[in-house]
DNA sequence: GGTGTAACAGAATGATTATTCTGCTACAAG
DNA sequence: CTTGTAGCAGAATAATCATTCTGTTACACC
């Protein structure tokens, strides 16, 4: 592993990422920390402060380099039912390429992990959840305008149950298509329902 | 807290349970144990062996204890998916009985925390999710005896899916009847694809 | 080349925690 | 009452781990 001469903390963040997600927050001690990241403890604490500072930062990371790749099809403004789609195979092939069981979405697996005594993680967590309602809110109301919003809502609020379902489904199942006929079968249950 | 001049395993695995399920895992330190307990450090290693153990034994209880109170009748011959609406109802009086916010539920919290690196605890969760799984193929054959079993399992992969990401969302909702809207939601588009 | 600084490796510290151990106490049987 | 035993409280042990500290090394700039 090569001296770091001159990290940025985002490039600190994305491999501490990685190794959170992989193992979670409490079974990651500092020393996996450093021989992951490559960044000596002096390097993470002058930098971050601490190891739970350093968990929060993954968040941003875990948005700008996962949700987002994913997620922004169904965040565009025409956006339908085929971007969520999308995105769910998307992340799908994501986690083969990584090698399924895969470690799940990094929010959910923080949600139950460490949320709840934990108020910072919990924000974190009610504001990714906020985003994928906003953006299945959206692609629900262009694929079936005449739905009215309240109903709109509520199916979102299932698709986004479903979704956390998923992703913790994917840590314990080897094939992606296993994940794929399940995304299949519930897209189709949508579309039976806006028609 | 009177001394417990003859307790069973079981007592003490229920009283165990309760705070691994509120706590987690590693949350829940032989200190707080022996407190919530009321058995001393010497019951619990001579009656478990450790603290692995004791976990492990929490899920014998919550599945006599949580589970199947409430799945049993999804689980008979002849159940439909009105008995599916029931055992949703049922978990979430459960969980406004004890507050909400709630615990969520104890396989889906372990299979998150405790899981990734530990096929004990793995299996238990496969086990619960069979269950569940099982359970519903049968409800949904009762409901629509037309319908071709692939589908069948099918969509009952998404209903254990969907359960799974149910009781997540249940720790992080104060009103019962945000997830009582979910279900309704969730069975309503389950009805419609069975027409 | 010399010098200062930024980052390094790894040891010391202090806190926490699972597990084991030591004596003590209540109670039941005679 | 005596004695044996089952269970108790809490101290000792040993491991783990976050954090801090100490001395060292590579590199940028003069």
């Amino acid at each position: 592993m090569p001296r770091m001469t001159s990290f940025t903390s985002a490039q600190l963040s994305d491999r501490a990422l990685e190794h959170f997600w992989a193992n979670g927050f409490h079974a990651s001690s500092m020393d996996d920390l450093v021989k992951a990241t490559g960044v000596s403890r002096h390097g993470i604490y002058s930098s971050f402060g601490g190891k739970k500072a350093l968990f929060l930062s993954c968040f941003d990371r875990y948005r700008q380099s996962v949700v987002t790749p994913a997620f922004e099809v169904v965040e565009s403004p025409d956006a339908t039912l085929q971007d969520v789609s999308d995105y769910f195979e998307r992340q799908i092939s994501l986690g083969e390429s990584v090698g399924l069981p895969g470690p799940g979405c990094f929010v959910a697996n923080s949600a139950t992990e460490v949320a709840p005594g934990d108020p910072d993680v919990m924000a974190e967590v009610a504001r990714h959840n906020d985003r994928l309602h906003k953006g299945f809110v959206s692609a629900l109301q262009n694929s079936a305008p005449h739905i009215k919003p309240q109903r709109t809502r509520e199916l979102a609020d299932v698709m986004v149950i479903f979704t956390n379902g998923l992703w913790t489904k994917s840590r314990t199942v080897s094939d992606g298509d296993v994940l794929r006929e399940a995304v299949q079968s519930f897209l189709t249950l949508l579309k039976d329902t806006l028609k």
